[in-house]
DNA sequence: ATTCGGTGGTAC
DNA sequence: GTACCACCG
């Protein structure tokens, strides 16, 4: 009777880094002061810890300072902007969009790391390796949707199911009630409520609530994962679609976990400010409430959906009506690669760039940088960019526009083919107009194709290991076999291997006496790796 | 308070 | 093909 329902509910779960930056920053700490290269500093622990990006106008301006650099600022030079606030800073009262000078003022003892900058610009290759890092793991979970550089949908139903079906309900529930139960004070009446809702004897559980007890069980184990291989700690939110598992991660913060209960779904929904739901956060949001004068999602799911279609049309009246029920059907889509990489500049106030000259300068430098970022994509992913794009931002094009504009063409590979290309485009823009000024410049790559794979020595050579990787995912107490086996690689082998692929070679072998299952996919840099083209 | 450097998606 | 939107640290 309840099999039927199983099929049409879902365990989406979004995992969230906490404070990434200010993570990564941290472990970069850790090791350096490991290294005795913090000439005699604090240790990194639990000292609040803000990220600044350069402002150019400031003291220190972009200064060249390479990830393996001592980029903590000091004397002075710290008053650039905030881009990230360790939850140390954060009780402090330190915010994002204050200065150095502020997060100082609230915290004397706070290390001020500036981002890496490289080509005079900054340059976020150390958070995007890490952030792919934990996304490799993640993946062991289930289908991965990669949402940002630091946060992933995943869909666990399968997993789910899995675990249901060969864990014990007792060990699941060890592990799945250190999560919050959001909704459940509304079952007891008291402040800290999940437990009673743990606490409930296993008739009383629902299947679908039990599909996200699983959910929850996996997701601590691969938050467990995340910090006991990679060092970092994320939040995550685990219901019954991707819209509420968001809105979920989000409401126990840093290092924990929350279940939605679904009985207490529309309760939570009924008075949540209509801009905490993704897609309503902005000026649709707003003008959503501006133009039915409502404030809450219960609102929302009252107003009859005439006057819905009134205010944003047909189809999207619909999705809001769903939304406002908390229904999403929007599926996980399997993508752990991005779809486009890219990089740009601003160049505010004086710095606006004025001449061919500049211009082509600065193109220079954002195409090395793309180019070198869709080289490591190539080796990762064995796929290469078509479509080259230039954005400009210009007060030039503010009359007709917002003052954006893009242009694209065939992207050639290799940093002067991207450059020159670059250039042409610009000076096609450049050419309708007398004098023009430029404040902002992007070059970024997209429409990857595959690169065929082909057979070869290295492919026969590692078949097992291949086979291995695509045995279908578990997470569970008891580990599958690992994909691959220490005895499997040669030594010598594994040492020429590019770093990161080491890495997933370990990081799999480790997880045998680990209680976060194995044998998972991550099958992406090792597959591709070996089935490459060498 | 909305900097700077990104991402993905949709409308037309 | 381009403009624009929403959201992230």
């Amino acid at each position: 009777m309840t099999t039927r329902a199983i099929a049409t509910h879902r365990v989406v779960a979004h995992l969230d880094l906490d404070a990434f930056y200010c993570q990564v920053e941290r472990r970069d700490l850790r090791a350096k002061t490991a290294a005795g290269r913090r000439d005699g500093r604090a240790s990194a622990e639990d000292v609040p810890l803000v990220v600044v990006q350069y402002n150019p106008f400031e003291r220190g301006g972009v200064r060249a300072l390479a990830p393996d650099d001592d980029r903590e600022l000091r004397d002075g030079f710290e008053n650039h902007s905030l881009i990230a606030v360790s939850y140390e800073a954060r009780a402090r009262g330190v915010k994002r969009n204050m200065r150095g000078r502020e997060a100082r003022a609230l915290a004397p003892a706070c290390a001020v790391v500036q981002v890496p900058t490289r080509r005079s610009k900054a340059d976020l290759t150390l958070y995007r390796e890490a952030g792919r890092e934990v996304a490799a793991v993640l993946a062991r979970g289930g289908t991965i949707e990669r949402a940002s550089i630091d946060e992933a949908y995943l869909d666990l139903t399968e997993s789910a199911k899995k675990v249901l079906e060969e864990t014990a309900w007792a060990t699941i529930l060890e592990k799945a009630r250190t999560s919050h139960a959001a909704g459940a004070s509304a079952v007891s009446g008291k402040g800290y409520a999940s437990v009673a809702w743990w606490n409930r004897d296993e008739s009383e559980w629902r299947e679908e609530e039990k599909l996200l007890a699983a959910g929850a069980y996996i997701c601590f184990n691969l938050r467990k994962a995340c910090v006991d291989e990679l060092g970092y700690t994320l939040s995550a939110g685990i219901a019954l679609n991707k819209m509420l598992a968001k809105l979920t991660s989000g409401m126990n913060k840093p290092a924990s976990q929350t279940v939605l209960c679904p009985d207490h779904t529309s309760t939570l929904l009924d008075e949540l400010p209509i801009d905490r739901i993704r897609g309503l956060g902005a000026k649709f949001g707003r003008e959503l409430a501006d133009g039915l004068n409502v404030k809450t999602i219960g609102e929302l799911a009252r107003t009859p959906l005439r006057k819905l279609e009134e205010v944003c049309g047909e189809e999207k009246a619909q999705w809001v009506r769903k939304v406002s029920l908390g229904l999403d059907d929007d599926p996980v889509k399997a993508r752990e690669m991005p779809k486009s990489i890219g990089t740009g500049k601003t160049f505010r106030g004086a710095l606006a760039i004025r001449s061919i000259a500049s211009a082509k300068h600065w193109l220079a430098e954002l195409t090395a940088e793309l180019n070198d970022r869709c080289e490591a994509d190539e080796e990762e992913w064995n796929r290469v960019p078509k479509l080259l794009t230039l954005g400009l931002s210009s007060p030039d094009e503010r009359e007709t526009s917002s003052g954006h504009c893009s242009r694209r063409c065939p992207l050639r590979p290799g940093a002067d083919e991207m450059a020159q290309d670059a250039l042409t485009l610009l000076s096609k823009w450049a050419s309708g107009r007398e004098r023009w000024s430029i404040t902002g410049m992007s070059v970024s790559a997209s429409n990857f194709v595959s690169l065929e794979k082909d057979s070869g020595d290295v492919v026969e050579m590692f078949k097992n290991a291949t086979k291995a990787a695509k045995a279908p995912a578990s997470v569970s107490a008891t580990p599958a076999a690992s994909p691959i086996k220490a005895d499997q690689i040669d030594k010598n082998v594994l040492a020429e291997l590019p770093e990161a692929i080491q890495r997933e070679i370990r990081a799999s072998m480790g997880l045998l006496d680990k209680s976060t299952g194995g044998g998972v996919k991550r099958k992406n840099e090792i597959t591709n790796y070996f089935s490459k083209k060498r």
